[in-house]
Order: C-alpha cells, then structure tokens, then sequence
DNA sequence: CGCTTTGAGAAAAACGTTTTTTTGATTTTA
DNA sequence: TAAAATCAAAAAAACGTTTTTCTCAAAGCG
C-alpha cells in the first residue's frame, strides 16, 4: 500500500541543496537565490512532495489547528456557524477541528485534553456546557488550564476568566421582536424560553421584561413558560400549556426556530393556524424557517460574519495580539409570513 | 500566556527513570515494574502531564486521524453521518477531521492534499464529486494518489479503483417505496430524481422503472422529473410541472427529503394537500421529516450502523487487514402520515 | 590591499515522542 | 559454578521538519 515516504532530505539530494534551503524555498523564504528555487521547485513537483504537517508542527511548534466545541452539529444553527468557520479558518491558513459533545460535561472535557494533546492552537466553545450558569466544577477547571496554554474564544457565553467572548446581542434581538410584534398590534404576547440556568435565556427573559415594560404592556405570568428541550418537543408542549390558559396569548416569541416549529405544530394540532390565530418568532433563522409554511419570522446573526469574527480572534490571539475589545455581534429580524396585524377590537 | 511545555523527560527526571520507561508506562506497556509504573503515574499527575500528539504521530507513524470529506454538513443527511462516525472514530481511539467541499472538485482536490500532508491515516468520501460519472479527471487522480498513500473509504459511491466502498442499497430502498405505494393502491406513481449524472439517481432509477414494470404499472414519462438542485426549490418546481400534468400523479417519490418538503410546499400553494390530494415519500428520514405536518414517510439507513461500519472499513484497513467483501447498507421504511390509500374508483 | 560586513547556503541542533539497541543484573541450565 | 538465557530499564537512534549556528566567499571600506 505505502510507497517509501519521501522526505525533504531526498529533495535536498537529487536538487543538489541541502535540506534547509528545500525548506526555505518551500516557505518562500526570500533569501535563496532564483536559480535554486527553481531547482528545487522542479523536484518537488517532480516527486509531488508534500511536507509532513506532523513534523512541521512539532519543528515549528505551530499546528495551524483549531478546536472547536459544539453541542451537535446536527442542529442547524450550529452546523452554519461550523461551516462558516471552517472557511474562515482554511482561509487563515488553519485547519478547524469539531467535536460534538452534545452538551456533556465529561464529553466537552475529554475534547479539551484530547485538542490539547494534539497542539490545538485556540479553542472555540459553541453553546453546551459553556453557556450555563453556575459551571461544573471541573469543566470550569479544564477551561481554566486550557485558558492557560492557548487562546480559548467563547462563543456567546463566558465560562470562565481569561477567554475572550464574542456575545451575540440577544437582548436587542428581543427587543426587536417585541417591538415587532407591539407594532402589528399585539398585547398578549408570551416568551418561550429555555432553561433558567442558561446565559442567553436570561438575556433574552430580561429583555423580554424590559422592552413589554417600555410599551406599558403587562407581562402575563403564565405567558412565560420554561421550555425543558430546546426542540420541537418543548415548544410543543409549551404551546399547548399556553393554549390551555383562559386567555391565551396572541403571538409567541420562542428561544429558537425547533422550538417555534414545536409550537407552531401545537396550534395545527389544535385545529388552529398560523398567523391567523397566533403569530409566531423564532431565533437564528435556520433554514428550517423556510421549510415550513408559513415561512418562519426568525431573528438571526449573519452567520459569515460571526465566523470571520470568531476565526479573527482565534487567529490574532495566536499571533499574541492585544485582544480587542468586545464587539457584541447584532441580530437582525427576517420577516416572513408567521405573523399578522392585530387589531384592537379583535383583543379579548 | 504559555508556560513551559513539561516534556516526558522532565517526568522521568522527577521519576528517577529514563525517559522510554515513561513512555511504556503511558502506553501501558506491561514490562515495567508496578513500583517505577507507580513512581511514574505519581508525577504524570502531579503535573497533569498530556503527551504531544504531533510528536507522538511523528515518532509513531500514526496520526491516529481519519479524514472526512462531506459536500455539505449544513445537510442534515451529511450531519447525522458525520455525527455518528465522530463517536465510533472517537470510541476507537481516532480523530475525526471533517471539511466541507460544497461539491466543488477544486475544493475536494484542496482538501484531500491537506489531510495527506496531516497525515491523515484514513480518508472517507461522503457524497459530492464521489457521487459524480464520469469524475473529472483531476479529482481523480487525485484519489488516486491517495489511494496509493492510505484507504480511502467511499460512502456510496465507487470513485475510482482501489477504494473500499460501503454501498447504500439505493436500489432496494426504491423498490420498498414503490411497493408501498402500489400497495396502498397508487398506480400513478412519479419520481422527482436528482441529476441523472449522479450514481445514486441512476439506482433509484433503475429500481424505480423494473419494480414498476414488475407490478405491470405503466410509467408516464412526464412522471419522472430530473430536479436541478436536490433542496426544496428543485422539488417545488418539479412538483409544480407535476401539478400542470392534465392527468397528475397520485403519488410522489422524491429523491430526498429536502426535494419532498418542497414539494409539499408547491402542494400547498396549489391548494391541495398531503396526503388528500398527493401521496409523498422522502429519502434519509432526517429529523426535518418530523418537522413538517403531516410527518413525512421516507427511507433512510441506520445511521449508528452505517458508521460503524464506515469507521471500522476504515480501521481495519488501517491496520492492513483484507478488505471484507462489500456489505450493502439497508433502507428501512419508516412509515408516518404522508401517503394515505386510494381506491380504483379515485382514479381518474 | 588587508579588514570588516554581508549574504547564501551548508551543517547541526532542536522539537517531543516511539522504537531499537545496548547494558547490566538476575535467573536458569548443564 | 561458569555459561547461557531472561528480564527490566537505560541509552541511543529515528521520525521529518524548522530554526539556529557556522562557514566560506564575495563585496564594501578606509
């Protein structure tokens, strides 16, 4: 199966050089004369030679590798922010690694040795254990002594000292989307939200409270309910809790599109439609938006963006660049057809 | 921000041993006396010692890296396979390096150089030009090259010689879908295929006719509709041209769950409605068939299995053992509420 | 014209492991 | 009881690069 590997020094030989000026002009290191670079460039592609990555990164003690954290790739939003960091990366020059961890704690601290041990050199922490509040103990650890030896960039939430984080705005984000609703015309509006513990729930729950108290609107206790999964279930089950109420609400903003789709799939299952009989929002504008009908109103990042953000940090961390300091990635409203005008004498 | 890198000779410094003998410890090489592997263990701790894997891979000749080529992860057929390789690499002591190639030849040529040169140790082909024939010819040579390098593993499809490939049963998966259909009593049945270059369209295809032909069912040629992109945008049109049909299809196959989804939606603009009007089956049975109302019936492989088996092709050729003979991966049924029956007396 | 600078490139050291070879002590065997 | 065999572990070589150091020749300078 394996040929003979052929190393820099057989370049070096049949190109009469020594291998340190193979290596020189195969990083196009100015000082080596035309002549040579071109006798070795024409062994080199003779043999289709190919540094091994391994000893470049030992010698050079630069992997070009970063890690990345991310609950599961199989949730859309996280696959995009994957994707296009993985572009982002590979043009910077690095490779990015994923792991799934589906929001282990063990399995997130397992990857954090193994990125380690291969010489990651920065860590992206997408969602999962880093977005919760009061941290495990040992993965606050396994942060910290990650911390230690390379740049660990946060993705939204911060686990711990010493990483830098790129939060993403989800209190103007929720603020548009009350505003929204408020100017179609709504009142009772209620919030899907998740589990308490986490950083953006909270974000979002006191922008929720605050922006319905800027419009003088009443915040209904029941209209706030805890969703325990972040999928089509808990919005599901959410949904229907708020249908159940006397007076149920006349839009929904859920924490996330899977959620909203849950949502939206209670009100059919109840013989009632959307936007007709609840307006609908969901978070981070997925393709799923568009897979269902009506089309989802979703609020979302522009997700090249955030990766060229992220990438950037990792990337000039690295090179010991002065973190700079903290710019809060905004949220944008696409309105599609989930939700309708509301009018006064219709209340009640 | 880096603090000295502690080296397996500082163990065995502190250990009072030679630097091999704390390797064999680590690898739990069993000549070693229990009291030095005790005296080792000790300082391994004590400094949270984790061995460089770049060197260890140099050292070694096993980077312990398998590399993963999919078009596209934001694709949740993609997605769920990668996700289940991750874990059975992860179980069996690899690494899994994914990219993203958007199907573009130039990209997949890019990317497989870069594994080689991280020695990658194996090299799977998810979709994408893999699927493609005739292959443009630098791809694959450049296959080819690796090939002769380390296995290459294809998921599906057979690209060039000398590489393993892990068949889904395509052919098989078509005829379940068609049986079903006639079974409920459909009899005009069409099929919303893909690109007819792509090998899995030419199965489903080849099924599609001989199983119809096997039931004495005509098939209407302006039935079978070539969809240009395989999202819902290509099944929204070929739907539509379906839909302008003077005698319209009863049923409809579609290549995958996206085209499916999108076919209901051009469904649904119409007027009409799943199943009352059209039967719909889908390909992959990814969780967004349990997104749209009413869930879609479609076919899909077990995705857990098929990733063992993609991971264990994998390595057990690393380890040079024979190829075993092709096992084809199954499609199973996975029945929900998009197909209803329909008597004769419906017809026409 | 002899001296220091400069620059190209060779040689050697380093990176942090694994693997092979060597060493020396202990046990077995004749 | 001396020679052979076994064993644990130290020492050394190897992995394939980059980086540092060294060498030698040509150029610049007074």
């Amino acid at each position: 199966m394996t040929q003979k590997k052929i190393t820099i020094y057989d370049i070096a030989k049949e190109a009469q050089v020594s291998a340190s000026t193979v290596s020189r002009v195969l990083d196009n290191h100015p000082s080596v004369k035309p002549e040579k670079r071109e006798r070795v460039m024409k062994v080199v592609k003779k043999y289709q030679f190919r540094p091994n990555a391994l000893a470049k990164g030992l010698s050079s003690a630069h992997s070009r590798m970063i890690g990345m954290l991310c609950p599961d790739v199989c949730n859309p939003f996280f696959s995009s922010i994957f994707s296009a960091c993985e572009q982002a990366a590979f043009a910077a020059g690095y490779t990015l690694m994923l792991n799934n961890t589906f929001a282990q704690p063990e399995k997130e601290i397992a990857y954090m040795h193994k990125l380690m041990e291969q010489q990651a050199e920065s860590l992206i922490l997408c969602g999962g254990v880093a977005d919760w509040r009061p941290l495990p103990e040992e993965y606050a650890n396994t942060v910290r002594q990650c911390a230690q030896n390379l740049p660990v960039v946060s993705a939204g939430a911060l686990p711990v000292e010493r990483c830098y984080q790129i939060p993403l705005d989800h209190y103007d984000g929720m603020r548009q989307a009350v505003n929204y609703l408020a100017s179609l015309g709504h009142t009772r509006i209620a919030f899907l939200h998740g589990l308490r513990c986490i950083l953006q729930t909270q974000e979002k729950m006191r922008a929720f409270y605050e922006t319905m108290a800027a419009l003088k609107l009443h915040v209904h206790k029941e209209y706030v309910v805890e969703v325990m999964t972040f999928d089509e279930q808990g919005g599901y089950h959410g949904m229907m809790q708020l249908m159940s109420l006397p007076k149920p609400p006349t839009a929904v903003i859920a924490i996330n599109d899977m959620t909203a789709i849950g949502a939206q799939q209670a009100i059919l299952h109840k013989g009632y439609s959307v936007p007709r009989d609840f307006s609908l929002i969901g978070f981070d504008n997925t393709y799923l938006t568009y897979l269902v009908q009506p089309h989802l109103t979703s609020l979302s990042l522009d997700y090249q963006a955030y990766a060229r953000t992220l990438i950037g940090a990792a990337v000039s961390a690295i090179s010991g660049e002065q973190p700079k300091p903290l710019e809060v990635i905004p949220l944008t409203l696409h309105v599609k057809e989930s939700c309708r005008r509301i009018f006064p004498l219709e209340e009640k």
